[in-house]
DNA sequence: AAACGAGACGTTATAACATAACAAGTGTGC
DNA sequence: GCACACTTGTTATGTTATAACGTCTCGTTT
């Protein structure tokens, strides 16, 4: 199992393992090598990566890719539910339990840069009610928390 | 006063009136004429408007500023909280109510772009209770939900 | 008064992030 | 075969943001 902090140290290995099946199971075979490549670019790095970032990292492979190519592969993953964009940091993370990931909310340290994914508020917190008064219906919700995760204070 | 529902039409005129008077309040003569402006510029329109488009109605008005005119009263204004940078949009509203303007969250409407602001879950939501089991200390808090608006939806 | 420092603004250049548009390859079903 | 949906390749460009340095003003210090 993974760990419930992601800021804890845990079996990154199993970790990406586990996670690339479970993009398997939700895509099939729609999971081509170039967004499996980026999905996995994005799981073994434990700090949001922007667009270009996983760009470079493409490239270095031999890849001979264009923007394009990382901001589609990128779009699909986020559209699959795969990966998450972190508004906040022009950046991505990786899902780490993309079936039962619904309204995420992000823990983001200023220090160490990693993003910690938590469940946000249901459908029952003060936004949805607010929203609810003024007959706004919400069809998404970005919630970015900006800090310093536990490991950085104490250091 | 004004409405506590932003969709709504109200007085703006009062509205702006009242929070370029606070603004005032709060900086004294920190508010220099270009801070004004853009802070007016912000207040006058009910869309969240881009760094860019500031400029070019700075630019407009016969000044010829550049890229960082913008992005300097801008971020004075927010550092002083009298706008707020919406992440998804990449944009800036006025705040309206800087006085009593705390961990805001705002609905942003798909069809019409208007944002309205509304008081955020205070520390004792679901997330700020993550936040302190994982030892995170939060210090700010994005929450931006998109949607549509009760005016949009109707037509 | 001269010197200094802080803060605001002017200006140039460039970095960083993102997408439009079109070509070309691949596989499926008709 | 051919129409189609989907993916990828590629060029070019659009959009958002900041670094770096100069200058001006004003209040304070000497």
């Amino acid at each position: 199992m993974s760990s419930p902090d992601p800021f804890d140290r845990h079996d990154h290995a199993a970790c990406r393992k586990r996670a690339l099946a479970q993009a398997e199971a939700i895509c099939a075979e729609r999971l081509t090598p170039i967004r499996r490549r980026v999905l996995d670019l994005l799981l073994e790095s434990h700090v949001a990566l922007g667009a270009y970032d996983v760009l470079q990292r493409l490239q270095a492979e031999g890849h001979r890719a264009q923007p394009p190519v990382a901001y589609r592969a990128l779009d699909f993953l986020v559209a699959n539910g795969l990966a998450h964009r972190i508004e906040r940091l022009n950046a991505f993370v990786a899902c780490h339990r993309p079936e039962k990931c619904e309204a995420p909310a992000f823990l983001i340290c200023r220090e160490c840069n990693r993003v910690a994914e938590t469940a946000s508020a249901s459908r029952r917190g003060a936004l949805a009610r607010d929203a609810r008064a003024l007959g706004f219906e919400i069809e998404q919700t970005v919630i970015e928390a900006q800090g310093i995760c536990s490991g950085c204070r104490t250091s």
